[in-house]
DNA sequence: GCGCATAGTCGACACACTGTCGAGTTTCTC
DNA sequence: GAGAAACTCGACAGTGTGTCGACTATGCGC
């Protein structure tokens, strides 16, 4: 594969060299890659579209990448930052801050929206393609890591009441936006409701007598 | 493919017919795969292994069954009982019934850490596979359907808060169960975090008041 | 201008897996 | 034991992948 590291150019001092034909062609393969991608399914598209839509052949394709993964997860790379973008007031605040919560939902709506066909091609290749596994792996971690902190800091504090372990509470969560986001039709209609329910499993006050209570009785 | 309906065998009253050598084969080729999905995901077996271990053809292997995900169909069937089962109790109840949800939650993960990788591969499978994407759908609607009568049954007796539509709140249930178990090393040690928070999602006691006081403030 | 390295391009090939076909063999049934 | 149905297989065609070696284009030092 191409080296996708920009190396410096020598500058020539003077003028600014442009984008050399190589660097063109990567951009088309990427670009009809995001094209097809809001068409269909990634299983569905192939390396000879791709080259096709670059107008290079089939081999050509390999000068630029080792394969369709490696495609995905160079449109993978941009979206790490945008997916954690706009969570950092809500990940770092303290206590059930709904606006905050839901701006951060709101923005990760945005992103299915636009990149879901993407995002769950990658996620449905994953186990299978190390690279991926290990960008999702990162990402996943990345938030639960500080959300798991967020409710640590809410329990000391008295603000959250106590269940399952931090980490896991954040797992659970995590795992539940990705899937309903992937599940959805319409990612940002889910917003609203995915805000309520996320504030319940972290704030609910669910007096552990009454629940001893309720635990004791048969159905 | 061969009918897998078992068609009424004219059964010549006296003695029992045993089964048939291709009723063998086809029980063969199942075992094969069950036994090989327990070793690797789905999208690593290849037909040539499923017809190796039933010790026929590859080419034979497409009298019995037309394709690998045929397979993965058969095998599913056998699993949507299994499925619903023990689920009765809890979603035909009422209120917080945290044992009942338990049982169910626990028969559940046992399935899960028995057969995961076969319902992982299944789900993977399912966008771009019809029969499988139906078998999916079937058994969620089945679900989604039962608990949103609950939802909606608890919620007219004024033993569950208001909140997400009962539907979409039935959905985001069943997202999580999923994408939980499917992330889960041992699918049955998440049993107690999961009732917690699916009785969280459900009966979050979060008083309105109190939770329109937080949200007025800034984080 | 020439020579040469590097970038870029492609057709042809080898390979893996899929699914089909037709011809063969076995097994039931009358 | 004849014929149908069940079963089996090798050979083939198709599709998608990835590699190779030869060829052309481009930039650069001289």
């Amino acid at each position: 594969m191409r080296d996708t590291v920009m190396v410096m150019t020598p500058a020539p001092a003077g003028r600014r060299r442009g984008p050399s034909k190589g660097d063109l062609r990567e951009k088309a393969i990427l670009d009809t890659a995001r094209e097809l991608l809001a068409r269909k399914p990634l299983a569905e598209i192939t390396i000879d579209e791709l080259a096709a839509g670059a107008e290079i052949s089939r081999s050509t394709f390999y000068f630029y990448f080792d394969s369709k993964l490696a495609v995905v997860v160079a449109l993978l790379h941009g979206l790490a930052d945008e997916l954690g973008r706009d969570a950092g007031p809500w990940l770092d605040g303290t206590g059930p801050d709904a606006p905050a919560l839901r701006r951060s939902l709101s923005a990760l709506a945005a992103i299915w929206r636009d990149q879901g066909r993407l995002i769950a091609g990658a996620l449905a290749a994953a186990p299978g393609c190390p690279p991926i596994a290990r960008w999702r792996a990162g990402l996943r971690e990345a938030h639960v890591d500080r959300l798991a902190a967020r409710i640590a800091r809410d329990r000391a504090a008295g603000l959250a009441p106590d269940g399952p372990a931090p980490r896991v509470l954040a797992e659970l969560i995590d795992d539940l936006r990705t899937a309903a986001f992937a599940a959805a039709t319409d990612p940002e209609a889910l917003v609203d409701d995915l805000v309520t329910v996320e504030l319940r499993m972290l704030y609910a006050d669910f007096p552990e007598t009454a629940l001893g209570r309720m635990i004791g009785q048969a159905p």
